[in-house]
DNA sequence: CCGATTTACAGGTATATGCCTGTTATTGGA
DNA sequence: TCCAATAACAGGCATATACCTGTAAATCGG
């Protein structure tokens, strides 16, 4: 036994982030953005102007967080916000077009990074990795997970 | 493809986290402590009076991140410092006896959540993720990553 | 059409984490 | 022994992320 991780789903997974974190970070960092922050121009490009709902959905992050980390962003602007024509509640969020350079930029890097993990990960195991985590952040997981919870 | 986590490793690792994180400070929140907090004590407890620089490698953390950290816990008196004996820099870690008494009521809600994970995600299935998590963690795998950047 | 409810955010507050810059204590030579 | 280099933190600053509490706009039942 080499500690909680071995026991503990939720340690484990955080251990894991941070350190797969340094590793973009590292690779980013020449662009001047966080990996977090690559990978939020990245799901905006990916969605064409959502909504911050159904970005903070997307990403599942809360709402609020979501706009707290949008901030940087807007302040820089790479990103901007604009209300909805037919739902004045709603903010639509895009890329400026410096938005769009800097994810441009940045996509090269991550590719070399991206390369690199596979490489000294395996790509196919990888891809197995990535399926997995998308299940577990999944609405289907939680909702089977509150089954079990409610039994 | 339903969005960018298909692809990186990284954004997919963050999201899943984020979930994870939700299920698991849910289920311990009734204790007033978040899981990470919970994950905190674990460590601290397995580890027997670490330094900070021990505590913070085990953890896969920074250094000054881990004082961070520990600040609300030492507020509430949970944990406490020490000044090592033998090497007046360092600084020991160590669960006071109100901080070992949360920590064992966390422990009971987090079997319970632990429990109702592994049932909806697989128990065999989440001692694999484990393994692989941890694997990315270990500097054993950094070092392969290493290699693969300076080629 | 109106009031009650719901939806989509904004802001404040708090924890989680990392980098950079001191400050102090150790240690490894010359 | 004294000095330069190093090690272990502490603090400031910045992003990441969550919860709770407003506020304004849309929607729904009567």
């Amino acid at each position: 036994m080499n500690g909680p991780t071995d026991l503990c789903n939720n340690a484990a997974l955080r251990q894991a982030t941070r350190r797969m974190g340094q590793l973009y970070d590292d690779a980013i960092a020449p662009t001047g953005l966080r990996a977090t922050q690559h990978g939020m121009l990245t799901q905006i490009d990916f969605m064409q102007q959502p909504t911050m709902r159904e970005l903070a959905e997307a990403l599942v992050m809360d709402l609020s967080a979501l706009g707290h980390t949008l901030k940087p962003l807007m302040r820089d602007g790479l990103v901007e916000l604009t209300p909805d024509e037919n739902d004045r509640r709603a903010k639509r969020v895009r890329l400026t077009t410096m938005g769009k350079a800097k994810f441009q930029q940045a996509l090269q890097l991550w590719r070399v990074v991206q390369g690199r993990f596979e490489a000294a990960f395996g790509r196919e195991r990888a891809a197995e990795l990535r399926s997995t985590l998308n299940f577990i952040a999944s609405d289907e997981f939680v909702a089977a997970f509150r089954q079990k919870r409610d039994t």
